[in-house]
RNA sequence: GCCCUUGUAGCUCAGUGGAUAGAGCAGUGGUUUCCUAAACCAUGUGUCGGAGGUUCGACUCCUCUCAAGGGCGCCA
């Protein structure tokens, strides 16, 4: 572990030592949980690091905690290299200024571990597994489904870069009622090439691509008109799968998004691990039988109701298949954590899956779930509208197509995924060259031109030179890298690192109209390139991250 | 009716229980004989939806309430 993070750990450390010291002189009980809570101040005249725990704490000691604090400073006596002075201010802080040799020093760490800095090396890897976008593939992945990509996506990169062994994987609902209704609406597509007259399934789906299917198919093999419909349906079903798994593959390829794995549904009803499942939930007492179907008793796990598990027609349901793709990754894939970005319209769905796995003896908050407020998009003042059955949903490749990539893949992550979005695609496409995607792109861009054009001088560089305010302000801002790493997969929140890269840009334009990194002083010149060159290693391992570009001119 | 999420500047959004609530956009004024002006600097803006409560301290936690979006199926 580096930079920021690192500094507090150790002093945390510190504070609570001697907490437990004065602790026992007083012969007061120190919380067994506690730890001191280091954090930056907004207003650097409060220090580098600020430590509230005297003020947390007074009650416990029945202390003042101006004078708890001035005591728990005595005890630390002075520091050490890296920590300048420390004071006590206002209510009872406790305000640590970190000395510009440990700056220094963590300037000279990012350019010995270049882009790997920030990364933490933990002592035994974990495994993660992320599922997200999983499309149903009845049809093109459209807009709604962009949002969750880079959500994973990023997620994925931030668990990776934080030491786990990540899985990518896509879940592939080949299975199941909507595959039926795909088939039939293939066939009734089919049939009325030569009989417009025949009828249209009530609720199929009324896309484009789903004629265009059917026309293909039927113009690739006339022959098969001779079928009968179920049949016709069953062939088409699975031609249609296979066009439309191949061409989300391509679509996702395009958007930068690349899977471990596709776990199709409907291995899991091959294998017999639904039916192997519902056993184990039956086995430890969770389930019951009730007018032919089967349910789980989901209001045991405080849940609201019960739920079915296998219907009167002895088919699972959806519920049931994913408790046993749940459980194959939790427990037969060994998965230390699993985590699942959703749609928030499904979030009725969460807290029964997670109790399921409580019921299946499996520690529920092994599993995860993202939920991701759905993206409400307008075109001007149009509401744009996203329904796949009606077939008016605007499909990713479309959306690819009118704005750029890196944009794209930027601008989803500006925000919390709990929040919602209102994306104007008339605007997205206008704002592109204002978009804060270019200003950190166009940081990157000026520093390799800075390391192109401005030549190395003989002689070492000084660090020690660069005393101006931009000039600390950024290697401040690059110490707080692996804090945000940590910040966005703790609250598996991706715009974390996009508001770090985007401040980090911002200092750096600041510092590159303040200070000429070519001047006179040949080692101050060679300080400020080196500078130039940790702020390369940090940008470009964040936008690499967030699956955006850093291009070397613009 | 019940459940989830959201509500912060004109707009889009940040904001670990902490010190004077911040950015960008939009507005106004300035900066380029010199490494990329897609940049920088300066400048105005707030009943943090509302009302109570918890405490040393609340935009942040709790209760109630208003508004917006979503969910409550033997659909997925």
């Amino acid at each position: 572990m580096s930079g920021k993070l690192a500094l507090e750990d150790y002093l945390s450390q510190k504070v609570g030592h001697v907490l437990r010291i004065i602790a026992e002189e007083d012969g007061v009980d120190l919380p067994a949980d506690f730890r001191a809570v280091m954090e930056t101040p907004k207003d650097e005249k409060n220090g580098d690091i600020s430590c509230n725990a005297a003020m947390q704490l007074a009650k416990v000691f029945r202390a003042n905690p101006r004078t708890l604090a001035e005591r728990i400073i005595e005890n630390l006596g002075i520091a050490d290299e890296y920590v300048e002075r420390i004071e006590t201010a206002g209510p009872g802080f406790i305000n640590f200024y970190i000395s510009r040799e440990w700056y220094l020093k963590e300037l000279k760490t990012i350019l010995d571990e270049k882009t790997d800095y920030g990364s933490i090396v933990p002592e035994k890897a974990k495994t993660i597994d992320v599922e997200y976008v999983s499309a149903n593939p009845t049809g093109p992945p459209h807009i709604g489904n962009a949002r969750g990509g880079v959500i994973g996506d990023v997620l994925a990169n931030v668990y990776a870069k934080l030491g786990w062994k990540v899985t990518k994987e896509f879940y592939l609902n080949d299975y199941g009622n909507q595959i039926k209704k795909f088939g039939e609406s293939l066939m009734a597509r089919f049939r009325q090439i030569s009989d417009p007259e025949f009828p249209f399934p009530e609720d199929g789906y009324r896309g484009k691509d789903i004629t265009e299917l059917a026309e293909k198919f039927a113009g690739d093999h006339p022959e098969t008109s001779e079928l009968k419909d179920e049949e016709l349906a069953d062939t088409l079903s699975a031609y249609g799968l296979k066009a439309n798994v191949a061409n989300m593959h391509d679509v996702l390829d395009r958007y930068g998004i690349h899977y471990d794995v596709w776990f199709p549904e409907s291995d899991l009803h091959k294998s017999g691990a639904v039916d192997r499942a519902v056993e184990l939930l039956r086995s430890n007492g969770a389930v019951y039988e009730k007018d032919g179907a089967v349910w789980f008793k989901a209001t045991d796990y405080d849940c609201d109701k019960d739920e079915v598990l296998i219907r009167a027609n002895g088919i699972p349901t959806y519920f049931a298949s994913d408790i046993a793709y749940h459980l194959n990754k939790l427990s037969e894939r060994h998965f230390d954590l699993a985590v699942n970005v959703w749609g928030a319209d499904h979030h009725g769905h969460v807290h029964r899956l997670k109790m399921a796995m409580k019921a299946c003896g499996i520690d529920p908050d092994r599993l995860q779930v993202v939920l991701m407020q759905l993206v409400h998009l307008v075109r001007g003042s149009e509401t744009v509208k996203m329904s796949k059955r009606r077939g008016d949903a605007v499909s990713l490749e479309e959306f690819l197509g009118e704005v750029p990539l890196d944009a794209v893949r930027y601008l989803f992550n500006t925000t919390n995924p709990n929040s919602h979005l209102v994306l104007d695609l008339d605007m997205a496409i206008k704002t592109s060259l204002e978009n804060p995607v270019f200003y950190v792109q166009y940081a990157h861009a000026r520093i390799c031109s800075i390391l192109c054009n401005v030549k190395r001088e003989d002689g070492n560089a000084d660090y020690g030179k660069l005393t101006d305010r931009t000039e600390l302000a950024l290697i401040k801002q690059m110490t707080t890298y692996s804090t945000a790493i940590l910040n966005a997969a703790e609250e598996f929140d991706p715009s974390k690192i996009t508001k770090f890269v985007y401040d980090l840009a911002n200092v750096f334009h600041s510092f590159y109209n303040a200070c000429r990194v070519a001047n006179d002083d040949p080692a101050l010149t060679n300080a400020r390139l080196d500078l130039c060159m940790a702020v390369r290693f940090v940008l470009e391992s964040a936008l690499c991250l967030l699956g955006v570009s850093a291009p070397e001119e613009m």
